[in-house]
RNA sequence: GUCCCCGUAGCUCAGAUGGAUAGAGCGACUGCCUCCUAAGCAGUAGGCCCCAGGUUCGAGUCCUGGCGGGGACACCA
């Protein structure tokens, strides 16, 4: 494309000043007199060659004359290069997009490579809730993003399915058990108290009977321990489904050890000569690795801590092949991050292994109040309720929108809202209409098929407003690389609600009541088929960029009143 | 006490490795539908970018120190 053909160029001039390698920007100003790309690159380079700017920036200008497709370049401000470009080189942005199709935006920078991006990993203890809502739509569109960059993307759903916590869940399915069929039995203060404990109950008795009445042993709390899990698995997986998210493998954390390699990890952890007795613990000597205290690997009583099978399921991870791996977790658990990183550098793997994108916890304002409903979890409002009540998309949008480590607040009167404030409705409804354009010229016989469009004469898309929206169009490759290397899906939201704006812009612009010299569907079949390849194009980026965070990119809208 | 994140318009928030006059949406105000979906568009108003120093041609962005908000600091998971 034509800025990489510019950065080429600006890259060679600046060598041949002997200033090679120079670091720059060459992107678009955000004001049209300053050109459709401007560089800093004069500036950058004052202090190294020791001219002044403008003086650099009049002498690249020489070197650059003769890009093709560039009509002028004028030095302004400090020393800012600003390029003009022709109208035929805009026009190829059409081009390249229509001939990109669903693929325009992709690119190869992943090689084909694997990297793993685990997220969720929500304990079989309860529904799933907002938090892991946001973090379903966060992994999902980073893995979807490192997919759109190239890579080979492995999603990954970590559970729980021993331990303390499942321990205090089996307890209190099986006080509500007990309590169900008359018997005095209560949820301990520490265990579960969500109504969704005494459906589990009403639906163990349904079937299997009063087989564990009275009976407090192991073999019955067992019982209850792998029903209540294999159901509240079943339920987040639909919960999830219904959200649009899939994953390639659900890992549980017994199969580490049955695999035994927990036992194996500590083994490994012992011949490094950092793990020492204290207190009858074993510990390991984090602090070497840049964690703030040592950490206990195994306690006095000889069980695990949560440290150890981290450790061992990171090495795992490693040993399958995965040595790129992106951890989606709530910022409650940054704490962890240093001390499994100095596990994991204790057995040689790399500091920055794995990476970690923590997110912030997630509020539902409704009416400028928080609400912490929920009919059954008790004390936290459940994902299903929201998607149930918003949709899947609208949710996943809003989950997006902000940076992971802000905190979001859901604001569910806009989520709600139907009309033009809601931006997700606002980028679909772009999309919608431009499909709108093609159903119309279908009805009144014009040819809009892809020859037509590939076909039509792009230096005629002479209106500031049509070169607006292809600048833009053309910026959609390289934000996707930026997003996805800086595991920041928010900025396609704000690059999709821009693009939107500029497409409603537009498209009023040559509505018919306004102006129809620049609609769209105009009779001059020269102008339509050039217009229609714009609207083509437009819509082409709104259904990637939507696709891309796993929303639908309707054809039509359909309003509930 | 230590560590991490945040502080930008009335509200919710964007601001790529430091660049030109700090942006968007919502809310407020003013216009625009006999016509491709007005779920829209055009325009107006609204800012000591938390404060104080520092680095330099240039700081919302980087450094130091404060202030305010959130989170984390277990032989819990």
């Amino acid at each position: 494309m034509l800025t990489e053909r510019i950065s080429e160029a600006l890259r060679e001039a600046t060598a041949a000043l002997g200033a090679d390698g120079a670091r720059f920007r060459l992107d678009r100003p955000r004001d049209a007199s300053h050109g459709d790309l401007a560089t800093n690159v004069a500036m950058a380079l004052a202090g190294r060659l020791g001219r002044s700017p403008r003086e650099i920036a009049r002498d690249l200008r020489q070197r650059l004359a003769g890009i093709e497709g560039v009509e002028r370049i004028e030095i302004a401000g400090p020393g800012f290069l600003n390029f003009f470009l022709g109208a035929a080189a805009v026009g190829g942005t059409v081009k390249t997009i229509l001939g990109r199709g669903d693929r325009y935006g992709r690119n190869d920078d992943g090689c084909g490579r694997r990297v793993m991006v685990e997220f969720v990993s929500a304990n079989p203890t309860g529904p799933l809730h907002l938090g892991h809502g946001r973090q379903a739509a966060l992994g999902d569109a980073i893995a979807s993003l490192l997919e759109w960059s190239g890579w080979t993307v492995h999603r990954e759903f970590y559970f729980n399915d021993a331990g303390g916590q499942i321990r205090r869940l089996a307890i209190s399915v099986w006080a509500r058990y007990q309590q169900l069929l008359g018997h005095g039995a209560s949820v301990p203060e520490d265990g579960y108290q969500g109504e969704y404990v005494s459906e589990i109950a009403a639906d163990l008795i349904e079937r299997q009977g009063r087989k564990y009445e009275d009976d407090g042993g192991d073999e019955a709390l067992d019982a209850m321990r792998r029903f209540a899990v294999a159901l509240l698995r079943r339920e987040q997986e639909q919960d999830l489904a219904a959200f649009n998210v899939r994953f390639d493998e659900y890992y549980p954390e017994t199969r580490l050890y049955s695999d035994g390699l927990v036992a194996s990890t500590i083994g490994k952890l012992r011949e490094t000569g950092l793990t020492y007795r204290e207190d009858g613990a074993l510990w390991l000597r984090t602090s070497a690795f840049g964690d703030q205290k040592d950490r206990v690997m195994v306690k006095s009583d000889g069980s695990p801590t949560y440290f150890l099978p981290d450790v061992a399921y990171h090495m795992n991870k490693w040993e399958r092949g995965f040595h790129d791996v992106i951890n989606v977790q709530g910022s409650d658990h940054h704490s962890t991050v240093d001390r499994v990183r100095a596990g994991l550098q204790a057995l040689d793997r790399p500091s920055g292994y794995p990476e970690y994108v923590l997110h912030q916890m997630v509020t539902v304002e409704r009416g400028g109040e928080e609400v912490r409903f929920s009919k059954r979890a008790g004390s936290y409002t459940t994902l299903a309720d929201l998607v149930a009540e918003v949709g899947a998309d609208v949710a996943r949008y809003f989950f997006l929108m902000r940076r992971p480590e802000a905190h979001l607040t859901f604001d569910l009167d806009l989520a709600l809202d139907q009309s033009d404030r809601n931006p997700v409705y606002k980028v679909q409804y772009a999309h919608a209409r431009l499909c709108r354009l093609f159903k119309l010229a279908g009805e009144k016989g014009w040819l809009a098929g892809h020859e037509t469009l590939r076909s039509a004469d792009t230096s005629l898309l002479a209106d500031r407003s049509e070169r607006e929206v292809v600048k833009q169009l053309a910026e959609f490759p390289a934000l996707l690389r930026r997003a996805a290397a800086g595991r920041a899906p928010h900025l396609v939201c704000d690059y999709l609600e821009k693009t939107a704006g500029m497409v409603n812009s537009w498209y009023q612009t040559g509505h018919p009541t306004r102006n129809p010299k620049l609609s769209a569907l105009v009779e001059d079949p020269g102008l339509r088929a050039v217009r229609l390849a714009l609207a083509r194009a437009a819509r082409t980026v709104l259904r990637n960029g939507l696709t891309v965070l796993g929303l639908a990119a309707p054809q039509r809208m359909v309003r509930e009143d």
